[in-house]
DNA sequence: TTGCTCCTCACGTCACGTGAGGTGGC
DNA sequence: TTGCTCCTCACGTCACGTGAGGTGGC
């Protein structure tokens, strides 16, 4: 009777994996290594587990799922006292901390491209828009230095290593932004300054009222757009005055450079309808 | 002249290494596997990189922080359009959102067990105290029939399988739920429930005044715990309810059986001095 | 000659996944 | 004999990490 009690308890392996949600393997590889071992084997050596072992095999999962090595696990379950396991939870606790900013990261980067491609998509070239638009956050680089250096890439590099200093990510579309629509009109390849639109970052492009346009083309190539921009300003005496540059489809998002898809946002400073839409040419 | 601007542009491995922020091994893995290769390859045979690169480089890293397998990545960098990428994303999206939940979990247990390990480091073996205690949600179990089967761990086991199909997680420290003090007295090893200590459960040991106590043992072994605490009741006339065990250190947290730490707390019905805490012997 | 950066194999690692071929009781 | 569950190697996989031995220009 005893007999057939404890006999009722043990589990083989395959009972037990579906019991515990972990696979046969993982339970074979785990015993290999010497982790987790069945609390038996049978005459014909077959694992048998028995029903509490879901306890510390739980407690395997979690400590993995927190990326926490094997040998570390077996380390601290072979030599548990309360105090290093505290220790341990601590440890984890900091780098689940760490890689929870890195998903939150993740997030923000996921959200930017799919909005900026859902745009790329409805985006109307021909169009000039006036719009509200709410703040948004950026990283604004230093002031571009093209007289001593000429060289976008030169500039480039430096604005990504700004970047680094402050461990910001890289991983933000950067955009360029010009001080003035003279400025982007004079040298559209040149601007004053790089902008990483990260979410996190603490300066902005204010809210308030812009007008905007989108082209196609290889980097820098503007086609008519310039023209466009300063022809609605013209016929609707509107001041303009920073601009934003940002490809929404990039050498990452298409493969032919004549695809490419840059928005312009200008500022208006003043003589935009204001709380009105309005749809150009 | 323009050579040597163009020649300024190219990094060998290492600086591209420092500037992206990733290994030359990764690097060379990505060239071998033809995922990320370099710009080209200098008449030594060294591979060159240019600046702009990072740019693809920085969107394999997003894509591959979110454990997407580098063969989806080169696909999709190989077969790349706006609606394609959009559809990655979103699916990348919900996978995060799953990570993101089992994260959240992750975190929610160890605080348990930290919050488990501190207050078993604490605990006053011989002191029976009352204490007001916050509403504390968990998991109850149906109601155990240890008349039908006898066997606690088929009972257990039962359990076991009722938060596995809830979808609930097995990780979190499991107790034992008595009716009342009476039905602890009688069979301290038969709860009428078991719960799980599980945070996102929607069941809960209510706010109100509790009469607590440690005891040092194996599963089961309540020492002198029951007595201790009968005693203080009558001493001080309180009336008992529902009562709630849980181990804070066990076979995951120490080696020695003798060493298991359980936890008891005892609903006080009445009697007890509202709002005033005492310590007892 | 020395030091430096780069190169290409080749093999190791971690945590499994996947057969291939064999066993043992109904 | 068939079907079923289990077993033990052994080898594959994924995304690298780590030397070992060699090159090429100062």
């Amino acid at each position: 009777m005893k007999d057939k009690k404890q006999q009722k308890r043990l589990m083989p392996i395959n009972e037990f994996a579906k019991f515990s949600g972990v696979e046969t393997s993982v339970l074979r590889y785990y015993d290999d290594i010497g982790l987790f071992c069945p609390s038996g084997r049978g005459e014909n050596n077959y694992r048998y587990y028995t029903p509490e072992q879901i306890i510390p095999l739980n407690m395997i999962q979690v400590l993995r799922d927190l990326d926490m090595p094997l040998k570390k696990i077996a380390a601290l379950s072979k030599d548990r006292t309360p105090e290093l396991l505290l220790t341990a939870m601590q440890e984890q606790t900091m780098l689940l901390d760490a890689k929870m900013r890195r998903l939150q990261n993740s997030y923000s980067i996921l959200h930017m491209m799919t909005n900026n491609m859902l745009e790329g998509i409805f985006a109307d070239e021909t169009a000039i828009l006036e719009e509200d638009l709410e703040d948004r956050p950026m990283i604004l680089g230093a002031v571009n230095d093209f007289k001593d250096d000429p060289d976008f890439y030169n500039t480039f590099v430096d604005f990504c290593n700004q970047l680094k200093e402050m461990r910001a990510s890289l991983s933000f579309p950067i955009g360029g932004y010009f001080k003035s629509m003279e400025a982007f009109l004079d040298a559209p390849s040149q601007p004053t300054r790089f902008f990483s639109t990260d979410v996190t970052g603490t300066d902005k492009r204010a809210a308030g009222r812009y007008l905007t346009g989108y082209t196609r083309g290889y980097y820098g190539d503007m086609n008519d757009l310039p023209e466009r921009l300063s022809k609605y300003a013209e016929e609707n005496r509107l001041v303009l005055g920073a601009a934003y540059v940002l490809y929404f489809y990039d050498k990452t998002s298409v493969k032919e450079p004549d695809r490419y898809l840059a928005n312009i946002t200008v500022e208006i400073k003043s003589g935009g309808r204001q709380g009105k839409r309005k749809k150009g040419l």
